[in-house]
DNA sequence: ATACCCATGTAAAAAGTTACATGATTAG
DNA sequence: CTAATCATGTAACTTTTTACATGGGTAT
């Protein structure tokens, strides 16, 4: 079997993203690339490249509608998920997740390093230590405006995505508080 | 100014993956393919189809030569780095890291889910604990295997993403375990 | 023999980013 | 009036994966 039909096309996992956004609210465009860009940029980021692109595809597949805005004076799009979309999103929820790619150049720095190269992988560690405190801040600052929507449906599962953050975050800045220690001891032998 | 020459044209990651596991050994593209899908498979990956061209463009670059090995019976071709690419590299190496582009289906699923999902969740966050026990396991023999080449120059980095990996699988673990522990708790009531 | 690594490579497709073009609205 | 933000979109480019083609060597 070569060909498949248009429901056993394989989707990319940015119309998923994208469904996603769409089935907590009616959103555009610009409205969906917020969303990745505030509450989801620590694990998950489109752009409007391919946002645009896969709105228009959802709607060719039946999955979202389209309708104007006629309440918003500049002519703001509003895509609203479909039954039908709401039945691929939740299936493709329950499939099993891709393995991640997972890139990461600090490591592959670090991994590369030579003895001579101490003082630059140091510096970057340095660097790395102050953007984590930074997303931990961020991250626990979320944890209070969180606590103020306890009501909400989407509050567990709001609850779990932060927990990962925050521990993730809490580890790594661990591992390069460590290293840091680590390359010291090692200069002043 | 448009054009760039040689010396300031943007390089991509890639090269600079090839140009490292060059600066460790003379190696072949088949060579540099397993140190990605071994050593470096927790942080890095390249495909051959990535591998083979940058190749050919370190060569052109000046960061590499190319020998064919006369020891070896099928016709491998060895790269070695010249001091162009160990320069090159070292540069890079000092650098700051380039944001980290995390893309994670399983957060993104989690942060989606709604209420009826959660026994399609609770199912993902079983696979990816036997997973991740699994790469747990994996890091330890790592270790095992690193303590005998204590005497290696390159064995302090070598231990700083080996203690990476395991803080981060271990973080990730608890995080499982912990959404597991909290989705039955919400299923009992 | 035959299956499975070793070994090199390419073509095409898919995925993703960046830079630009366009224009309305709002806040200072 | 001007800068910032809202808003839609596309073209060109870069990056990355996948699938294929090819063939020698090695172990059973």
């Amino acid at each position: 079997m070569i060909r498949e039909g248009a429901a056993g096309m394989k989707k990319s996992s940015t119309l998923f993203a994208v469904l996603g956004v769409l089935s907590k609210a009616p959103s555009s465009g610009y409205d969906i690339r917020r969303q990745f860009t505030e509450s989801l940029r620590y694990f998950w980021s489109e752009s409007y490249g391919q946002i645009y692109p896969v709105l228009k595809e959802a709607v060719q597949l039946g999955y979202a509608v389209m309708q104007q805005d006629s309440t918003d004076s500049r002519n703001k799009k509003l895509y609203r998920i479909t039954p039908a979309g709401e039945e691929c999103f939740r299936s493709w929820l329950a499939e099993p997740v891709n393995p991640l790619n997972y890139r990461d150049e600090l490591l592959l720095k670090v991994f590369f390093a030579k003895p001579e190269d101490q003082e630059s992988i140091r510096t970057l560690f340095e660097r790395e230590e102050a953007e984590l405190v930074q997303a931990k801040e961020a991250y626990l600052e979320q944890e209070r405006q969180l606590k103020l929507r306890m009501e909400e449906a989407d509050y567990p599962m709001w609850v779990l995505t932060l927990r990962y953050g925050i521990l993730s975050t809490e580890a790594r800045l661990q591992w390069c508080r460590e290293s840091i220690a680590f390359l010291t001891s090692m200069r002043e032998k």
